[in-house]
DNA sequence: TAATAACCTATAGAATTAGTAGGTTATAAA
DNA sequence: TTTATAACCTACTAATTCTATAGGTTATTA
């Protein structure tokens, strides 16, 4: 008995079966939270520890939490632009912290980094949008949950600061 | 003087031109619930709604909530894979609740549908998994606020049950 | 036997993330 | 004045994931 498989097929369906074998082994985890969000808040945490109000350099912070110095440029820029951080060019420069970490709310960060902090965009306070798909709000069962979930968040969010979770070595 | 532009390049820039523009005029914003999950419990509720314990249709369920079919097919089939439905083939067939809806809590489902409910994986009770970027958990600023967002998200989700969601019209 | 509705497999477009590449500009020290 | 430094800027891309669609097969009921 001879059995013809065409080479390509065979292939083609050879990969597609090493990629469900990897999805189910090392079944793929949602990250709700970007790593930009995540290196910016190391990032910034990292200047807090620092008494001292002297710049700190994009080099030194992406060596010391692991993170692709280039990506955590474009986050820096991004936290200087939106107004919690300053910076200075050239030899001994970097950046600074220009408010006390004990007055930046992990909910501005999370807002500037992230977006909104709500699940869904028509439960969000400051990214409010209606849900294109969704017949009605009132009778929208996941509405009023979603409410409750991002008001814990805020609570939260909004009790943690800068300082907060700057403070454990 | 004549300036000569390769017109297919013009076309592409062009299209990458729209593209930015648009993206800075309707600003994405991050979608933290999945349709799957949104869908999913939408569709639970509604069949949580119907007292009576007949079999309830895709395509009713799709009308209704404005689902795709196809797409809310497979959310019930896992659903039902999962042990939250059950089903019958055929002319009156349908999906039907196995379990009484105030036994069902909000977290079972969601970590059913959407995976973990923390925000990073190394705070995640069902799912946990190291940072891979991660130097150290002890020393990470965001381990600990991650802790307690992930904490009084499962506190608002373990208190609802689809009972509790199905109940306002 | 015919209609129905769940069940199954494969595929695909769009969007997004997480970077990389390759520069330019401003500042400080030499 | 030159040189080194570090922020700043623009463009691109590979990989991943989401949200479906297409086109069937199987089981059940009328």
């Amino acid at each position: 008995m001879v059995i013809s498989v065409d080479a390509y097929l065979l292939d083609v369906s050879a990969e597609k079966l090493i990629i469900n074998v990897k999805k189910s082994i090392f079944e793929y985890i949602r990250n709700m939270l970007s790593k930009k969000t995540k290196y910016g808040i190391k990032a910034l945490a990292f200047i807090a520890k620092k008494s001292d109000r002297k710049p700190v350099q994009t080099s030194e912070i992406s060596k010391s939490e692991n993170i692709s110095q280039k990506f955590l440029e474009s986050i820096l820029l991004e936290l200087r632009k939106s107004g919690f951080l300053g910076s200075k060019k050239g030899k001994g420069g970097g950046y600074y912290l220009i408010k006390e970490p004990e007055s930046i709310l992990m909910t501005a960060v999370i807002r500037v980094l992230e977006g909104p902090i709500a699940m869904v965009p028509c439960v969000s306070l400051n990214y409010y949008e209606k849900c294109d798909d969704c017949p009605s709000e009132e009778t929208c069962s996941v509405h009023s949950l979603m409410i409750q979930v991002r008001d814990s968040t805020l609570k939260v969010l909004g009790d943690n600061t800068l300082a907060d979770i700057s403070a454990k070595k």
